[in-house]
RNA sequence: GGAGAUAUAGCUCAGUUGGUGAGAGCGCGGGAUUCAUAACCCCGAGGUCGGUGGUUCAAAUCCACCUAUCUCCA
């Protein structure tokens, strides 16, 4: 089977991730992890936009050289994928040479073929917000507002893109491969765009207005412009064109494309992912079986508003992860949201999620199951050839819960994926109030049960560690620990089957993996 | 002006291809218990499934229209 080639949308380096981010990379990092566990060979790429205007004029208002601000924002994202063990195979920065020969061998064949050409254009431009300004960015009065600046009229040439040649492709494209788009309601909304007239897309800077991009190979008083040098880091970065660029050190191409899960927001569907992208693959000759498949995600929003830096109501995802651990705000992230949906970020229920959930449910239930496991076998597991309906019925719940879970999961529901463990968790608790091992205990006629009622319980958990893996890794890894059994070398999810304790197996001690919170000690949230 | 999404118990949401008396978690009330991170377990809500009108033996689940909210496009 072909490697899974997952990828992100490269964040752009202008200001410090926000809850937003943190999400896409995570949902990313988990499904890498899933199909790992799967036995699939991965490459998962992220990264970060590092060109443009808005950072060239971030860095020239910060005194500092381009090179040097983006080199402190993106310190910000790799410092949070580090907090939030979010493990990348690659790493996209649209600066690295590397993406920039390919680039550039790009456009030269694009050029060479026909698809750019060079026209004049002549309109307002805004002195301020360094632009075009189109009839769109007019007010009631029909004049450009002061929000623009010195608005002056003036010509300009610049390189286009033949994309309205390939349109009808897309069009057509779209609606015989449902497939294309995750959820596929999206995809309406893309044929819906496609209606207007089919312009072309310009894609160069004149240099004297635009100089942090990668110049044109055939016209170099020009740089690319946006798309180009952004979207195609996808395919610079699984090796396209490796070999005529010298890029050795990247992954071979051909094996790895397309990409399996090219994971967007809403918000860049179209026109950038859903529109330039095909359309700029398509034009290089790639074929429809050849172009890659988008999973759209939704957006946390703050009581019910869209997240802003002008409502104050950012959620810092450093600081949340600082609180609740790496781990307890992947688990929130990944099971409050449906993929593909919005939600609503709330610090009441990511409190909840941990203190009731991880710490109630999961982390007390390997706390007392160990606890009794060693003050009462010395924290040996041993499988007594008792068995009655309460062992069956948990066993049952277990093998019940792996193909539900497997099910989910590779359907993008995450936090269905994570109901199927938690139904584990759930049952097990209830299986300790109903076989009751702490009065076993105290009859040692009932000694063969209570031997396979521990048994049972340390087995249970084992599983609920290993399906929950690719969310908490970390977490799921101390609850190995403490199991003292780690997962081999080349497990398969997928072949989980009870059993993996062995014979005589040596427990270790419980320590709370998920402490709780008091909600006492958090600040108070801050109110908009 | 157009498009899409969403409207289901106090809150957050599930509800496959229409079919036994509509569900989960949280919160709340009651009970039980002690192995455990004041934790875990059991019971309880009787909610016109946004509204109206259709299709059907049968609709939260299909169709039409309407309303509200959110997002996008123009």
């Amino acid at each position: 089977m072909k490697p899974f080639y997952i990828t992100t949308a490269i964040d752009y380096t202008n200001a410090p991730p926000h809850i937003g981010h943190a999400y896409e990379k995570v949902l990313a990092d988990v499904m890498a992890r899933f199909q790992r566990a799967q036995g699939r060979e991965v490459y998962f790429l992220t990264g970060v936009d590092q060109h443009g205007q808005k950072v060239q004029k971030s860095a020239e208002q910060a005194g500092q050289s381009p090179e040097d601000f983006v080199a402190g924002v993106t310190s910000h994202f790799t410092a949070l994928w580090q907090q939030l063990e979010v493990r990348p195979d690659g790493w996209a920065a649209t600066t690295d040479e590397r993406h920039k020969r390919v680039v550039q061998a790009m456009l030269q064949r694009l050029h060479d073929d026909g698809q750019l050409y060079k026209k004049s254009y002549r309109g307002f431009y805004s002195l301020r917000q360094e632009q075009f300004l189109t009839d769109r960015e007019r007010d009631e009065n029909g004049e450009f507002g002061p929000q623009w600046g010195e608005v002056v009229e003036f010509e300009e040439e610049n390189w286009y893109f033949r994309l309205g040649q390939h349109v009808a492709w897309l069009r057509e494209f779209i609606r015989s491969h449902p497939d294309f788009i995750f959820p596929a309601h999206r995809a309406a909304e893309v044929l819906h765009a496609l209606e207007g007239p089919e312009q072309d897309l310009c894609i160069s800077r004149p240099i004297e207005r635009l100089s942090w991009g990668i110049p044109l190979p055939f016209d170099p008083r020009f740089v690319n412009y946006v798309w180009f040098d952004a979207l195609s880091n996808y395919l610079s970065f699984a090796g396209y064109l490796g070999q005529e660029c010298g890029n050795a050190d990247l992954p071979a191409f051909e094996p790895l494309w397309p990409a399996d899960a090219q994971i967007i927001g809403k918000d860049i569907l179209v026109p950038a992912h859903a529109v330039y992208w095909p359309i700029m693959l398509h034009a290089l000759g790639f074929s429809d079986e050849q172009m890659p498949r988008l999973v759209v995600h939704g957006w946390w929003n703050v009581r019910g508003a869209k997240m802003s830096k002008s409502l104050g109501n950012v959620i810092d995802p450093k600081l949340l992860a600082a609180t609740f651990s790496g781990d307890g705000l992947r688990y929130y992230l990944m099971r409050d949201i449906a993929t593909g949906y919005d939600s609503d970020f709330s610090d009441e229920r990511l409190l909840m999620s941990y203190n009731k959930e991880l710490a109630g449910g999961l982390g007390n239930l390997l706390n007392r199951s160990l606890n009794m496991a060693h003050q009462y076998l010395g924290g040996v597991v041993d499988w007594s050839d008792h068995d009655d309906e309460h062992n069956q019925a948990l066993r049952r719940t277990v093998a019940e819960a792996l193909p539900a879970y497997l099910k989910a999961m590779n359907g993008w529901g995450i936090d269905e994926g994570i109901a199927a463990a938690w139904s584990v968790v759930t049952a097990a608790n209830a299986f300790v109030d109903a076989t009751k091992p702490f009065m076993l205990a105290k009859d040692p006629a009932q000694g063969a049960r209570l031997r396979s009622v521990l048994a049972h319980l340390a087995e249970a958990l084992w599983h609920v560690s290993a399906l929950l893996d690719p969310v908490m890794p970390t977490a799921m890894a101390k609850v190995r620990e403490q199991l003292a059994l780690p997962l081999p070398d080349g497990f398969r999810i997928d072949q989980l089957a009870w059993g993996v304790l062995p014979q005589g197996h040596q427990l270790a001690k419980p320590t709370p993996v998920f402490p709780r919170i008091d909600p006492a000690s958090l600040a108070p949230p801050a109110s908009a």
